[in-house]
DNA sequence: GTCTATAGTAGGATAGAC
DNA sequence: GTCTATCCTACTATAGAC
């Protein structure tokens, strides 16, 4: 790995762990194992080093969405094992903790990805939502829209409620909490 | 109001604003209206005043809940006064957001309230819903905690959902998606 | 490309005068 | 109680040698 992605991968690590105002250039170059002239060689500044690091992750968690909700089986199951995939649950999201960061929120660069990512997400659900209402799989009175925000802040609350009880436990019951309500409007599947 | 009152509610808005890394202490002195030596003669440093600041939140917040909870209705009004309560959408929740922040969270005293608030509001939304269930409002089947949880995770998550597209609109798609999935679950109230 | 040296600003706290 | 002065460390970036 050149020092560049080595810089990245741990620009990417510490937005995770510590958020963008959190993070500084020192501490990210002594986990990547770099000196300064490297990362002013091959980024401008922390700001430059943080927007690369924010797009790959918002295009990993793109990547992995599509490929469950893209995957084989009914909308339903597809739902379902998006919302039940396995999860760094204590870790949060890495993408939606970005949103709690103002020095991220106030800048339109580093903002843009994490909008993108979120929006995309709740209309992508949205339309696997409206497949299975097309399919008589879900009741015909489905908002597939606000069913699919209330899919997607089910998971960034769970999240929040995992991390603030330090257990993930409570994530796994919102999941499971929603995924039920949800099952009331499921009607049988056929085949 | 006293010195030390205007040093904590700076302490709050700022917290809420920018979370506790992004707080400084000249920051909180200088919204306040004090000078350094205030500060540290009415707390021990930043940490303190943070402390104080957070458990005022978190009264702050567990009485407003519990205002709505305990309020007249059914359960399931009550459930629906407490998600469709006027709130400051685009400012986040003040006490879900320091679930993000690292140096809170490392620290027991600070973490303590965080994690205090947010397990008793799921308990409290899970007693309400069990009230409704053994009044045979909702479902016999429905699972108060699980169902609890999703709730709450709605709201928290629907902050994260709002912050990210700079608009109020994915919050209210989440609080009416997820009360509409819940709809399905309510047998007639009756009277 | 990468290193060390340097610099200016801000963070967080202490000391002592008033 | 509040103020100013001071201290040390960290943050973020630039300069210039190798």
């Amino acid at each position: 790995m050149s020092t560049a992605d080595r810089l990245v991968e741990s620009t990417r690590e510490l937005l995770w762990e510590r958020g963008y105002t959190g993070t500084s250039p020192k501490a990210i170059l002594r986990r990547a194992g770099a000196g300064q002239g490297s990362m002013y060689h091959h980024f401008t500044g922390k700001q430059d080093l943080a927007l690369a690091a924010i797009r790959r992750t918002a295009a990993e968690l793109r990547a992995a969405a599509e490929a469950q909700l893209s995957g084989p089986g009914t909308a339903q199951e597809r739902v379902t094992a998006y919302l039940r995939r396995e999860r760094p649950v204590l870790r949060g999201c890495p993408i939606g903790r970005l949103t709690q960061d103002p020095d991220v929120m106030a800048d339109p660069e580093l903002r843009a990805p994490v909008e993108e990512t979120l929006d995309w997400l709740r209309e992508r659900l949205a339309e696997v939502l409206d497949e299975g209402r097309g399919s008589g799989e879900f009741a015909a009175a489905l908002d597939a829209r606000a069913t699919a925000a209330a899919l997607v802040a089910a998971l960034q609350g769970g999240y929040v409620l995992a991390r603030a009880s330090g257990s993930e436990a409570p994530f796994d019951q919102a999941v499971t909490g929603v995924l039920a309500l949800l099952a009331a409007h499921t009607t049988d599947p056929g085949t």
